[in-house]
DNA sequence: CGACTTTGACCTGCGC
DNA sequence: GCGCAGGTCAAAGTCG
């Protein structure tokens, strides 16, 4: 059983970048496969941003990490995901070659027919530390993926500095027990058409949309789909992320029976943030989602950032929701689906926070046990850390460190309330089990009312 | 009423 | 240049 996670990046432009895969357990799983080997060592690559690394967490266990400062923040999905479906999650990319590697030791090299594009991937041992540190981050997905130096171009400029993720960071995918394989190239290889230092050539707003659609970076997320329907009418289950997408079309694809939506981030007003989603044609388990653009906003935080995953998850539907969501079943965390929507949108809180806000009694005591702990381990979390979530802006470094400065003044980081124990030592490893459970923190649903 | 989805039309890139 | 396919727009409808 695995979860297979397809990250494709096209013509990288230093957003949309640093892709990697992680995958869990035996390879025997994955349907994604490589067909050539590369050395460990050719993929690992220092930080852009040191702030957001910890060296200790490369020398232990050769963390790729990056600048993103969300590079610190366990996904919540992933490590739901990561536990809904065995502990067996992939990451993935693709490139220029089909490369996987596997620090299990036992480097496969497999086809996939799903995989039509040349792929890097790099596999870790669902087992290994380094993979469980990875899924602390809502937005490690990201932070942890890159690409490999060796087929890749890697601008490095502050603009280059990662930003929002791209949206990467399904939130309510719903995770059946079994899961499916499978790893997609929703879209080709193309070589590097722009040239993002150069001049910026602006005819009208739409050519400009076109041109920079056919050379943009893209992100291929390949998930299983979500048993429940959670779009209104067409019965097309889109998995919501933390960010909010408004569908904006959808298209019948040629050889493929299914459609495929459009969707932009709604989150912020101006986002050029947008994804495809598609079922695939050879396993319509598994969906396609394509991220295009990178969201020019810090991760959503308001009211609104809820609006468009809300939504897409009609009352009348959230009860077979929740039970995809929870297939560890709690009962107390179930919530009047009305009210949930009320509460969310008048949540100003993240969602990571609202969910520590929802979980039931005895999780509640564990994040305030964590809550303390953080209070006093504050300076652990301090600057530097890369387990603080911190989200960037997309300009430069500079700006990103500003922006922290201005995160710093905030009061507690919400999402460090959730994942102060990024830094788990032994002792802290079955609080860490505990609190870090998806189904007692990511289930949006309350049983106090303090749901969103 | 605001936010969202649906859907047909339109636009653009690309291959022939 | 033409046609196809994919991506986007925007009006209309839906929902809470």
């Amino acid at each position: 059983m695995c979860t297979v996670f397809g990250l494709q990046m096209e013509n990288y432009q230093g957003d949309l970048n640093d892709i990697v895969r992680a995958s869990g357990g035996p390879m025997g799983c994955a349907s994604a496969q490589a067909s050539d080997t590369v050395p460990a060592s050719s993929w690992r690559q220092f930080p852009s941003d040191p702030l957001n690394f910890s060296s200790s967490s490369m020398d232990d266990h050769s963390v790729i990490a990056f600048g993103d400062p969300f590079s610190a923040v366990r996904d919540p999905l992933f490590h739901e995901l990561d536990v809904a479906a065995g502990s067996s999650t992939y990451y993935s990319s693709h490139n220029s070659t089909d490369q996987m590697i596997n620090n299990t030791g036992s480097t496969t090299v497999e086809d996939t027919s799903n995989f039509s594009g040349a792929s890097n991937i790099v596999g870790f041992g669902h087992h290994s530390k380094i993979f469980e540190d990875d899924m602390r981050s809502p937005c490690n997905i990201l932070s942890r993926i890159q690409i490999s130096p060796s087929s890749s171009k890697l601008p490095v400029s502050p603009c280059d500095s990662p930003v929002m993720g791209s949206g990467v960071y399904p939130r309510g995918i719903k995770v059946p027990a079994v899961l499916p394989s499978e790893m997609i190239d929703a879209s080709s290889s193309k070589s590097c058409l722009i040239d993002n230092t150069g001049p910026l050539q602006i005819s009208s707003p739409r050519n400009l949309g076109m041109k920079r659609r056919k050379s943009q970076a893209k992100k291929v997320v390949c998930i299983p789909s979500p048993a429940a329907t959670n779009s209104r009418s067409s019965g097309e289950v889109v998995p919501s992320d933390l960010w909010a997408w408004r569908k904006y079309g959808q298209k019948p694809i040629k050889g493929s029976p299914y459609p495929r939506g459009y969707y932009r981030c709604s989150s912020s007003k101006g986002c050029s943030a947008r994804k495809q989603v598609e079922r695939s044609r050879t396993d319509p388990n598994m969906l396609v989602i394509t991220y295009t653009s990178e969201h020019n906003h810090p991760w959503p935080t308001q009211r609104n950032a809820l609006a468009g995953s809300t939504r897409s998850q009609p009352s009348k539907n959230n009860a077979s929701a929740s039970k995809i969501s929870s297939p560890c079943s709690q009962p107390q965390n179930t919530v009047n689906p009305k009210e949930e929507l009320k509460e969310s949108s008048n949540d100003a809180l993240s969602p990571a926070v609202a969910a520590s806000s929802t979980a039931s009694a005895p999780v509640k005591e564990e994040i305030e046990d964590i809550e303390k702990q953080l209070d006093t381990d504050d300076s652990e979390f301090g600057e530097g850390n890369p387990q603080t979530y911190r989200p960037a802006l997309p300009d430069s470094s500079q700006q990103s460190e500003d922006f922290f400065a201005d995160l710093d003044e905030l009061e507690a980081d919400p999402l460090n309330l959730l994942f102060p124990q990024g830094f788990s030592t032994d002792q802290d490893e079955r609080k860490e089990k505990k609190a870090m459970d998806p189904f007692s923190m990511f289930d949006w649903s309350g049983d106090d009312g303090a749901s969103f």
